[in-house]
DNA sequence: ACCGACATGTAATTCGTTACATGATTGC
DNA sequence: GCAATCATGTAACGAATTACATGTCGGT
């Protein structure tokens, strides 16, 4: 797990430093952030909403970010401050921590000879086709931002290559 | 996220189905349980010590689980009960939840924009590395596995096709 | 002017991680 | 028979999810 040291004693988790880094480009309220990180980021950052409040009340507490004027709907917008683009910095320079990953789909799998072949090939089937759909969304942006020159493209190729795997390991189930 | 009821008003989280299933051969304590997981699924299906702990307790609060005679070390072995069992199968009927990933590398990547070619350089093969020796263990154990006619093979090509892809990734990438 | 959908945030609860304590074993 | 390592579990803490409350807009 990445850890970074913002000034004296206090640790920026992963979570807030994504919030931060959110930021970077102008004052969003929370959710904003949160949908923002949803289509772009979500299938390899998984956050929630509540998640995104929580470090935004933290990060203020601590003078990373500021709390705007807030609008309708209790809607509160959130500036970086100079302490809040340094402390983003310091996280980014740290090394990246392992993946953390849970596949409900394989440990499933992994107990498949207690379970019967059509109630399998049901639950096969239904992520095999979620997985077809993100390849098809992946496809379709990276073309627009491989074009763009956006570097962000990266991480469509990885979404590409994954899931293509993914759908080639689908083809060898004994299932659906 | 899949969700089962056991008997009436009893919700069994993944985690706490998958310690179940791994008690499902024979009485085991804590630790075996923790190990047998990591040296398994662990890729797939992230836990640690202490959860495994905690969902003994509750499972024994809800009669799944028999805690045996302490041994050496306060070693406590598991037995699964008939309303175990039950609980599991049941759980394991429930369509499986969607997957749960954060890579903080592409979390990185995501605002490599911010960062220093070298540092990245850095990070980015560092991780590489990390992916290349699963690769390799994984065809080392699938090798066996398919052998034995372990359906757990299932799981090993699976984690050999996305480690490809992943390593595929690394080599279009601008750094290292 | 109402209804349904969407936007926004908070609180309560559950879950996951880290740090710790201690008891066996093994190798010298 | 001591030191180092491994096995085993617990407790304290931090993070994540779920359930909830409320407000606003757009349409009819």
């Amino acid at each position: 797990m990445p850890v970074a040291s913002a000034g004296p004693g206090f640790e920026l988790n992963a979570t807030a430093a994504s919030v931060l880094g959110f930021l970077l480009d102008g004052p969003r309220a929370g959710w904003d952030i949160a949908t923002a990180i949803e289509g772009s980021l979500g299938d390899f950052w998984n956050v929630t909403r509540s998640q995104i409040y929580r470090e935004l009340r933290t990060l203020t507490g601590h003078g990373l970010v500021e709390p705007g004027q807030t609008g309708a709907r209790d809607r509160r917008p959130y500036t970086i401050t100079a302490d809040g683009r340094a402390a983003f910095l310091a996280w980014l320079d740290q090394e990246p921590g392992d993946d953390v990953v849970r596949i409900p789909l394989l440990l499933e799998l992994f107990f498949a000879d207690r379970l019967d072949d059509p109630t399998l090939g049901r639950h096969v089937a239904v992520h095999r086709a979620r997985h077809a759909e993100r390849l098809d969304r992946y496809r379709q942006l990276a073309a627009l931002a491989e074009a763009a020159g956006d570097h962000r493209a990266h991480l469509l190729r990885y979404g590409i290559l994954h899931e293509e795997a993914v759908l080639a390991w689908f083809d060898t189930l004994p299932w659906g």
